[in-house]
DNA sequence: AATGAATGAGCCTTCATTCAT
DNA sequence: CATGAATGAAGGCTCATTCAT
């Protein structure tokens, strides 16, 4: 017997055991359709397709898991490029962005993730915390960032870009995402998320473009 | 003896006897920290000060008193009066119900609701539904007549007054709202609320002000 | 202030008060549509249209109140008259007594005393042991004498006749009275009844007619 | 070691794992002993020697379980080998198949079963149905078959043969079985039984005998 | 006497977690 | 490492019974 069982080290310790992924993506969808509460382990490694007892063998409890997803959630949103390179001119980036984020948020299934996770900030804040600044705060900075950028060019008249980049994205939920994350509406159409998003970015330019 | 005997009524068929409202204010705090979820009907019985058998009398079940507190929130977000005085200008009165919407939002304990709600919008659609109309669309719609009304007077330049509305609803929550429901801010202190709105009625207003 | 008053007094004692008759007319059709386990105090209230707590003024609690039914179920069997005059000829009156028996056990409903009582019997034996006594082991043993009469005048000729008693009351149920407890087939037709019945005859007579 | 592995089988499916019939074992008493609604699955998994939470890892459900139990039970009734060989003679037959009948009724805890379920016939209209069907209508049947050989081959003179089988079960009973289910009287001796099966036997035989 | 609001014990069931294999 | 049987602590809900009016 020689060197066998190296690659058998320690497996549980990488990210990337395909169990794991198998898992996190069961428990994805699980964890999104039914909030934290609503889905149950037995639910989760059935739609993983592991037993129950191999969720515990990658994963400390419940939350751990939940957070887990959190944490791709966050990655994924992190992959999403939103194209804030400053050479590009505000009009044609905001509008880039914003349809980018809003089918973020509307994506089948995309207030999931918001909505479960804003469930449980109250039980455990550190996670909506966590979460935010991961996410949503990370995009508000970005953008943000690129405003900055415009200014310092003299393009924009901005004083605090921060508000001004939380402006445009709540700009670009206006009437579309509140309806959609209580279930109030179907997801909207490509031409509606379109028109909102060109209001949003007239309206902002209109306030915030250098004269 | 004149009056005599009006204090014999049945109370349990009447929507406020004291003890159904007891077991609405327990049942508010309970499920507003906890979630629907998260909340047991144990915790609520003695957040009350009833025993668990008493909330079966005055509510069929889990559900049937959770709706009720929405309800009742519902009921409290009618009574904020917005001064939608049509004879009011625009700048005062989108800033004065900026004002108290954000109040209303970012009470302590004012995301509750609505993130509570949000939680459980995938699970009980008609619940989340329920909720939104009778809120926050109905919000809207009364910002949405009165920008309408000076549309018509000449006074605003606006095409689709709901979105308007909405917009300026949304605006009113930048950088302020999403970070409190997260709870990753402690809520906005009055001058950074005024602020914001100030700067949303301003941008607000160059959009759709008629030149 | 003369005499007013004596009317109301120990009106509890009494046997019949139209609130006692009230409520074990109620408590009768609950107790055997759902058996003592299947009825609750408050459906019994409700079917006998008083008051949950009139209940436990009248009786001391569910099983007092059971075996009262099962003392006016007694009474009722009691006042069925068989006509066991030993001067009527043993046909006749075979015929006619299984005819009202087979009748008022088949009798929509009629299963359900035996089958309520039998299925506690086990738990309060001392109620089944009484109900067996009351109703059917006095019947059995009013069959049993007029048979000895006849026996006595050389009519029949029986060894035992409480066997024989029995074994006529049993041949009456044949092939009904099971399928009808066990909800296995609806009640019979008349005229199945007096096929068995005219069988059962037959063949009683035939094994203890005198020769 | 050659057959090695084989009692790695996963043992859940099975119809037959040990804790399977444990549970069954324990569930039988308790039903048996206190009725369908008197039994709690508590009480059942003290009986069973296993945890509540085990009972449903092996039945969905209270009735689930009860309903396995019957199952049992019609199983058990019907390895009771009624030698019902068209060869022998019918006095012997019958005497035989009496005092088996009679002894699976009459043992300890035998009256129990038809008890139980002819307390729920009412609300579980199917459960009383299928056990009926199962356990007395198909003994029934198979008297009955026997009965009709003995027609074509002369021997009995009947008409209606399913009555007829019913009728000597009845017979079998009369006098014994009622006074035991209502546990007004102890299990009968062997000689009474014997006594009355031979009673029944000679009736039944002296209606039925071809002349 | 009659009421019905209130109680709290107890029931069925679910589920996160553990552990022997 | 993977399994899935087993657990026991809750959870939602019902109901017999009590008691102030």
């Amino acid at each position: 017997m020689v060197v066998a069982g190296r690659e058998h080290v320690h497996v549980l310790q990488e990210e990337d055991s395909s169990k794991r992924r198998q898992i996190l993506a069961g428990a994805h969808k699980v964890f999104m359709d039914l909030g934290f509460d609503g889905a149950s382990m037995g639910e989760i490694a059935r739609a993983a397709g592991v037993s129950k007892g191999t969720l515990y063998v990658y994963f400390a409890d419940k939350s751990a898991l939940f957070e887990a997803i959190l944490e791709e959630e966050a990655l994924f949103h992190g992959q999403v490029v939103f194209n804030f390179d400053p050479a590009r001119d505000a009009e044609t980036t905001l509008n880039d962005f914003g349809q980018a984020y809003l089918h973020l948020l509307c994506r089948p299934g995309g207030g999931s993730a918001i909505r479960t996770v804003m469930a449980i900030a109250e039980r455990m804040p550190d996670v909506g915390r966590r979460y935010y600044m991961r996410v949503l705060d990370k995009t508000i900075n970005r953008l943000s960032e690129y405003l900055r950028a415009h200014v310092a060019s003299g393009d924009l008249a901005i004083d605090d870009c921060d508000l001004a980049a939380s402006q445009f994205m709540e700009l670009c939920k206006a009437s579309l995402f509140l309806p959609f994350v209580f279930q109030a509406a179907p997801p909207p159409s490509e031409q509606r998320m379109a028109e909102v998003i060109d209001s949003a970015t007239r309206m902002f330019l209109g306030a915030y473009k250098a004269k």
